[in-house]
DNA sequence: CGATTCCTTGAAGGTTGTCAACGTTGGTGG
DNA sequence: CCACCAACGTTGACAACCTTCAAGGAATCG
């Protein structure tokens, strides 16, 4: 452990060389529904600077499942920057702003820094653990604990970058994105997301999210829907190592 | 593209400089069960030189999904390499030798190598890829869709590690496990693997899977149980690029 | 041999999907 | 300004997939 701040130390350093670069490259500025791979033939890596972004995986079944909602600040594509072929495809989900590392190699030189390389896989293992938390979420919670957790999931990542501070923000899904990300139908997302705003725990209105009774949320967000009448250790707790 | 071999160089010389690393490294046998990061108190990085694992996800409602399959050969831990704290545990589920990089910081010293760099985030974002197939599956396909969809990864995982030749396997997992594999349970597991068999299509027995009709099986897990009558475009090719 | 885990089977019920229709919204162009 | 269109949201009825519960049998291990 006492190795823990040096390498804290590199983190932060590289954080700061890797926002540096990408501050001098070029940006542009797309509209909602946009690929970011659209324009060259190569992957690239992305930095968002506004706007939110998601990344589908085309199956051959015809379905999209969205596998990552991206926000701003999030850097995009540091995965799938050795892999050539590509299952996935990145696209805005409203009016954003996107920084490119557009060179083929990006990555390559990148990693030749040792405190970026080691951002870099921080950043890595950051997307991990939000597939991981997703994937046990769509496994093992009903309906109503996967929209809970989806809700919280954004509404926490919103707030630890002090974009919002209040109770609600805004949400550019619609409802059949929505499930496309969850794992359920529209119609099925849509009768909960009433029965949520019924029993005021959450309110989901003109792409709007008003968290009315976060205890509640996030209980259901643990626990899946039904109510558990659980004895011990059901006290919520929203901490979350911000490193 | 003219950059793209040298980039292929780099991340076979960083496979060997890694390999040769846990190849110089204490190496341990666990028996079936065990934990891998039992011994001390910070996360290690993680080499099964012979034997599977896999990774489970603690959830406060009392289910424990699992999130990841490691076969033999695949180096486990990267991701939570930075992290300190961790949601997950990593058990064998079978005997099994691992070598291990014990040093709290050992992912900062092998960052430090580029060639090895790049290797490790592209081992990242193979595991990445493993959870974005995994979450597809999960959360468009149904149970038959799913269980062929795991068949057929195992199976051609195994092989392009040359460790098995005919058309069977040995898959350690009981049917309990497979269902928190697949967000499903136990029961549901039972009858689609007999199912499966009753069909002729594998046959899963005292831990031994053995296709029996790999076409219908690719097909199941493209496009979920249920028969489509599809017009155009169906033919199923098991062309992966072996990067 | 006992004990535990695992597999298996049946019946009943619930969560979710499918289908279909209609209302709403927002943008576009005449 | 209005008509049109497309995408999105909403609702109901019904079916299907899957879960839950329960119990008995098989296998494995000390």
């Amino acid at each position: 452990m006492n190795t823990l701040v040096p390498l804290h130390d590199q983190l932060v350093l590289g954080k700061r060389k890797l926002k540096a670069i990408f501050g001098s490259s070029p940006s542009r500025t797309l509209k909602a529904g946009e690929l970011l791979g659209s324009a060259g033939a190569g992957e690239g890596i992305y930095r968002l600077r506004a706007g939110w972004a998601c990344q589908f995986h085309d199956l051959p079944n015809g379905r999209r499942p969205i596998l990552d909602v991206y926000l701003p600040a999030d850097v995009i594509g540091l995965d799938g920057g050795v892999h050539v072929r590509r299952l996935e495809d990145v696209r805005t989900l409203t009016a954003a702003i996107v920084e490119t590392i557009s060179i083929e190699n990006g990555l390559v030189e990148l990693v030749a820094d040792r405190p970026m390389a080691l951002y870099i896989t921080f950043l890595l293992s950051l997307r991990q653990r939000r597939s991981d938390c997703l994937l046990a979420a769509i496994s093992s919670l009903d309906a109503r604990g996967r929209l809970a957790m989806m809700l919280l999931d954004f509404y926490t990542r919103l707030r630890r970058r002090k974009l919002i501070s209040g109770p609600n923000y805004n949400l550019p899904l619609s409802q059949v994105q929505i499930g496309n990300y969850l794992g359920l139908t529209v119609v099925h997302i849509n009768r909960v997301l009433q029965s949520l705003r019924s029993e005021q725990i959450v309110d989901f209105e003109k792409h709007r999210v008003t968290i009315l009774d976060l205890e509640r949320l996030v209980f259901m967000a643990r626990n899946g829907g039904k109510a558990i009448s659980c004895a011990i250790g059901c006290e919520p707790a929203l901490n979350e190592a911000a490193a």
